[in-house]
DNA sequence: ATACGACTTGACCAACCAGTCAACAACCTC
DNA sequence: GAGGTTGTTGACTGGTTGGTCAAGTCGTAT
C-alpha cells in the first residue's frame, strides 16, 4: 500500500536542527527541504504548511524523550537525584549542540513557543502542552522528596513551577549569553530552590 | 543645522513595539515604517540596517528603564523591599502590554536575544549588556539585605545569577502560555528563592 | 500483469523581503 | 537670501518567501 518513504523523518529531522540552531522565522521551507534531500513538493505532500511540520517537529521530539524522563524520574530513583541526573543530561544535550553548531542553543522549545508565541496559537499550545507534561515529572519527585523527609513539603506545586520556571530560564539565558554556565549551574540551583542540602548527587 | 524630525523616534518606538509584540523576524522593515508613518528611504537614512535599528532600539529602553531601576533599587529602599516593587513594576507594565495587544508578551530583550542570539552577534551580545547591568541591581540588594540578617549571605553572587535567570524564565513562561501567572508569583518566588521569610512587602 | 494510491519532481506563482538611489524639500547659519 | 547640510520621497532592484500544481514514477495488493 505505502510507497516508503524517509522523506517525512528527514524532513522533521532538518526542521528540529535548523529551527533549534536559527529561529523558526529565519529558516525557510527552502532551507528545511534542502538540508532534507527532499523537494518541496513533497515537502507539501507530508505537511500542510510549515506550521504543521514545526508541530510535528515537537511532537516527534516528545516521543523520543518520554521515555528518556520516564527512566530519570523513575520512582526507582532516589527523587533529590532524579534532578541530578536530568540535569547532567540537559548539560550534555547542549555541550554536544555546541560542538556541533559553535553556538549554545538552548531549549527548542521555549525558543520556537517564545517567538511565535503570539502569532501562532497551534504552536504556542503545543510548547505549552510539552511544558506542562514535564511540570508532572518535576511536582512527582518534589512530592516523593518532601514524603522522605528531604525538603520541605509544602507547597509542592509552587515549588515544582518555581522550579520550571528557572530551568526554562536557564536555557534562555545560555543561549542568550552564549554560554553553558547557566546549565551548569543547573543542578545547584535546582537543590538550593527546593532548599535541599546539596549532598544528594 | 539640524532639521528637526522626529522619525528617528517613531521608528524606535514602532520597532520596539512590533517586536515585542510579534518577533524579529516575522517584523519587516515596510511594517516598522509603516506604523511609524515614515518612508523607507528616511529609515536607511537613519539606520543602516534592521539589525542596528533593534540595537538602537534596545539603547533607547535601557536609557529609558536606567532612572526606574535607580528609584527602585536605591539604598533607600529596604533591600527585600527594591524585589517587591520590581515584580509590582513588571507585573504592570506586563499587564499594560496585554491589554494592549490581547497577548502576554513577555521580556522584549529575552525573546529578541534567544531568537536571533545564534545569528546576529551584535544583538546578542547587546542583550547580555543590558542583562549584566540588571545583575548588578539584584547582587547590590541581596549584599544589603545579607548585611542586615534578612537573608543568609553565602554567596550572594550565585544568588544574585539564580534570581536573573529565574525571573528571565517568568518572562519567557508567560509568553508561551500566554499567562500572567508566573509574573504574578515573581514577588513571592523571588522571596522564596532568597530564602527571605515573606513579610518584607 | 494490472491497477491504484502513495510518493516524487521541477517548474511555477504572487507576494514580500531588505536595501538602494537620485532627485527633491526644508531648515539653519552666515 | 545664498548655500550647505539634513531630512524626505517614491520608484526601483534582485533575491527569497510560503505555497501550488500537473505530470510523472514507483511499490504493492490483488
Amino acid at each position: 500500500m505505502a510507497r516508503p518513504s524517509q522523506a517525512k523523518e528527514n524532513l522533521i529531522k532538518a526542521a528540529y536542527d535548523l529551527i533549534w540552531e536559527n529561529s523558526y522565522g529565519s529558516t525557510s521551507v527552502d532551507d528545511i527541504c534542502a538540508r532534507a534531500g527532499v523537494r518541496k513538493g513533497s515537502f507539501y505532500h507530508f505537511f500542510e504548511s510549515k506550521a504543521h511540520l514545526a508541530i510535528a517537529t515537537i511532537d516527534s521530539a516528545w516521543t523520543k524523550r518520554l521515555p528518556v524522563l520516564n527512566e530519570i524520574f523513575s520512582p526507582v530513583v532516589p527523587p533529590l537525584e532524579r534532578f541530578g541526573r536530568y540535569a547532567l543530561l540537559m548539560l550534555e544535550y547542549q555541550e554536544e549542540r555546541c560542538a556541533l553548531t559553535g553556538h549554545v542553543c538552548g531549549c527548542p522549545l521555549s525558543s520556537l513557543g517564545s517567538e511565535v508565541g503570539t502569532q501562532d496559537e497551534l504552536i504556542r499550545a503545543k510548547v505549552a502542552e510539552i511544558f506542562a507534561h514535564h511540570l508532572r515529572f518535576y511536582e512527582s519527585a518534589i512530592r516523593d522528596a518532601a514524603s522522605e523527609g528531604l525538603i520541605d513539603g509544602t507547597d509542592s506545586a509552587f515549588k515544582a513551577r518555581t522550579l520550571q520556571t528557572y530551568i526554562q530560564g536557564a536555557f534562555t539565558q545560555a543561549r542568550v549569553l552564549n554560554d553553558l554556565g547557566p546549565i551548569r549551574q543547573l543542578d545547584r540551583a535546582i537543590l538550593a530552590i527546593l532548599g535541599a542540602v546539596p549532598e544528594a548527587a
